[in-house]
DNA sequence: ACAAAAGTGTTTAGATTACACCCATGA
DNA sequence: TCATGGGTGTAATCTAAACACTTTTGT
């Protein structure tokens, strides 16, 4: 350890935090939780942890899913580090932030309620310890950038929808009303969803088609934004 | 130190990678130099250094870039965190690539000589240490990204140049020709340019005007595309 | 005179937007 | 029957893209 050839350096503290992003009710939420320990006890905050020797950002990340979800192979994208000196006060810990896409159905409830953590509508949220509101506002925009460039949906609604269902999704994100008929032909013109021929009529008298992904292609980005 | 109340957990060298970008003959560059240090000397490697318990990511880059050219007040952006356990096989170290934008006529030759740094072209880059290949595609990406939705030149180009001048900037970066009529028109209707007045017969017997930036309003967002 | 870059104008195709309107059905 | 969401159609507007054409001037 110490004959290595870095070992005139500093080392750090390296933790992720997590903004778990689920939809339920028309609203996009976010997963916090009152913090157990020390500083800050009570207050209201991401979910985290630190990193081990062991394992990359994206291992601690998962690891932090699957202990307060239960949940494995959720998609999660990494979106800034943050390393201002004092942004903990208990010590220097230098944090990454990621975002990640749950089915709020899936979640495994028991473990949810053993870390007292909360839903809580992204227009709605409390205080956030130390430099998280920062790390909210950075993922949904990252979110909101990756909404507007190709269809997510996969990831926050089950595994069928109706495009009423998708806008009111992309309503949440995007915190504005959109048309719903263009919404409809720009959605459907992208050709990644496909008509199940069942009709949901639980949102409606007449009831709704139900589509689902094509998986065949991959997920396909589109060159112009589906919402701005 | 050891009483802190995260001292259970593993610490790590933290370090920055700079992505130093410059434009010189019609083409985008990258400031590398051969590694002086085991592993791996003598192999083409990106600018780093180690984060230090006193300066923040962000720092520690502004740093690297003085050190190396010798500037302060760069354009510099977070690009992202790399963490893979073997990346380094000296040792764990987690590093976060930047990006920077330089004018090549301000930096100090000396320093950068000092370094044994060279720039090279963006499309003729030799093979990279570690991952900073993969530093540098993802720095293109967002460089790329960024020019596409504003306007950017001020940092790469002087103060002053013609819209011929950010065409061909435009190019290297996105590395495929640009209609000129229409990249002129698309750049003037942002109306951030402002005409000097003052021709520049360097490049062509016409002349071409050269602009300057309004600085009074902030850099502007285009809602649609510069380049796609 | 002509090559070459600077700069303008025009035309077409396609996308976006707003909004009118029909459909199906449960209460 | 009527309110409600589901779904289609259309016209006005805007943008992107291709490209023809004019201007200026050093050689």
């Amino acid at each position: 350890m110490t004959s290595n050839p870095y070992s005139a350096h500093a080392r750090h503290y390296v933790s992720v935090d997590c903004v778990i992003f689920s939809y339920e009710n028309d609203e996009l939420k976010v997963l916090l939780y009152p913090r157990s320990f020390e500083p800050y006890v009570g207050k209201w905050s991401l979910l985290g942890g630190f990193v081990e020797n062991d394992e990359t950002l994206g291992d601690a990340a998962r690891r932090v899913l699957f202990n307060t979800t239960g949940l494995r192979n959720i998609y999660q994208e990494q979106v800034h580090a943050f390393s201002d000196i004092n942004r903990d006060p208990a010590g220097r810990v230098i944090s990454v932030a990621y975002y990640a896409l749950i089915r709020i159905s899936q979640q495994d409830n028991v473990l949810v309620k053993e870390h007292g953590a909360c839903w809580w509508p992204i227009s709605e949220l409390p205080e956030l310890v130390f430099d998280h509101a920062k790390m909210v506002e950075r993922s949904l925009l990252r979110l909101q950038k990756k909404a507007g460039s190709e269809l997510i949906g996969k990831e926050l609604l089950g595994d069928t929808f109706t495009i009423t269902n998708l806008k009111k999704l992309y309503e949440a994100i995007f915190q504005h009303d959109i048309d719903a008929g263009n919404f409809r032909k720009k959605i459907l013109s992208l050709a990644v969803l496909h008509n199940t021929g069942i009709k949901d009529k639980s949102e409606s008298k007449k009831g709704a088609f139900l589509y689902r992904y094509t998986n065949h292609l991959e997920d396909q980005m589109s060159l112009s934004p589906i919402v701005k």
